[in-house]
DNA sequence: ACCTGAACACCGTTCAAGT
DNA sequence: ACCTGAACACCGTTCAAGT
């Protein structure tokens, strides 16, 4: 007979990688809010303390679960250009991601990098020197690629849903016409045009995305042309 | 006779804005991670529920904290051209935030914005309009620049100082020499040659972020001389 | 009507007592 | 030696009891 913690978990011996998948189904169902040392153990039919015979503590979990995410990245193609290459492989990034929403603001907190995140970035650095970018540029690129090299960008336009109420929504849109007219004048100018958004919101998140990785790497690209080299 | 509550605090009336300084001075000093509603009640010399009275929960209290702190940019320059104009601005708003250095992630989870944040956004915004963007190409741009608005990029190179043991630092340096060739390559090709650091670390942040910054800014100039238009 | 102490429902982590 | 229940030192927020 089975005892009340095994009911709905199979009674495999705990590990610490079925705790890292634990913590990224459970984040990935409920939010990263919800990832709770007492909730994850609940999940995984054990007492809390048993997590820290595989992690040291919360943060340790989280540096698991990243390393965990960016594995699933697709490995680097053989791709006849540096563009190609970088491009599909950030796009590639981005798709694993949009899976794990989650990953995004934990990836920004981690202080160090894990085996997986320096495979990731080694590769594209050495998608960059392959394509003839000099040591310095290629170090200088990489910063500049920054966080977009996991697919995502910071999202900076207030997201929220406009009011349901026509009035409020009325009042609203006259404030913002009136205080910030250019923001307005702008917003509905996106790919989308969604015109009951007053601020950004309806914008076409994978459009502006590789908008903005086109214009860094068509910068790249000029500066490899003309062999840029610091303080010249 | 003073109460216990009241030393080394002046006793004047509670406000929303004294509630805000007194949470941007905890962050500032202490750290985000120290900011609890308790602690800065007891800063304040008051009972944890007084705060309720000026803001509604805790994420209000950020919000109105990031908006403190968006206040202390300077007014925009009347500037000859847009481009003088917006690196000047974002180069102000990063000053602010490095005398913040809690702001940046507590900027990245705001979901509404603030009347602060929405004049530094429509300030820039009339400053491309002004500089001859359209309404559609300003709005790519502002995506563009993302973040950057704020002088801060997201550092993506892990931060840890190498061990003090000379031996071991021995050992990881040749683990990542080994490994991630192609980081170890371009590790020590910034503009700070510190060779002590294995992957980043001693990188010229400032340097690094007027590099991407300027990219940026030439992109979005070559974009306007071409009377951008989208899906040409 | 206003203010606030105590309580509720959580946290991550330590530690000593049990097997 | 291993495992774990209880405890510690916190959280944000609710609510009812006090003035």
């Amino acid at each position: 007979m089975m005892e009340a913690s095994q009911v709905g978990t199979t009674r495999r011996p705990l590990s610490r990688d079925r705790v890292l998948r634990a913590g990224v189904a459970l984040a990935d169902e409920e939010g990263i809010e919800a990832l709770s040392m007492r909730r994850l153990a609940q999940r995984l039919g054990v007492v809390p303390m048993a997590l820290y015979k595989h992690v040291a503590n919360k943060e340790e979990l989280l540096d698991g679960m990243v390393d965990v995410v960016v594995s699933e990245i697709d490995p680097p193609l053989e791709a006849a250009d540096w563009r190609a290459a970088v491009r599909e492989r950030v796009l590639s990034a981005r798709r694993v991601l949009l899976r794990h929403p989650w990953a995004r603001p934990v990836i920004e907190t981690r202080t160090g990098a894990s085996p997986a995140v320096l495979d990731h970035m080694d590769s594209l650095v050495a998608m960059f020197r392959a394509g003839g970018f000099s040591a310095e540029l290629t170090h200088h690129v990489m910063h500049a690629l920054g966080s977009r090299m996991w697919g995502f960008t910071q999202e900076v336009f207030p997201s929220a849903p406009p009011p349901e109420d026509p009035a409020l929504r009325e009042a609203m849109f006259r404030q913002v016409t009136s205080r910030w007219p250019h923001i307005a004048e702008i917003a509905g100018a996106g790919a989308a045009h969604r015109a009951d958004y007053v601020v950004g919101g309806g914008c076409d998140d994978q459009f502006e995305f590789e908008f903005t990785l086109d214009l860094l790497l068509d910068g790249f690209e000029r500066l490899r042309q003309q062999d840029w080299r610091p303080r010249a």
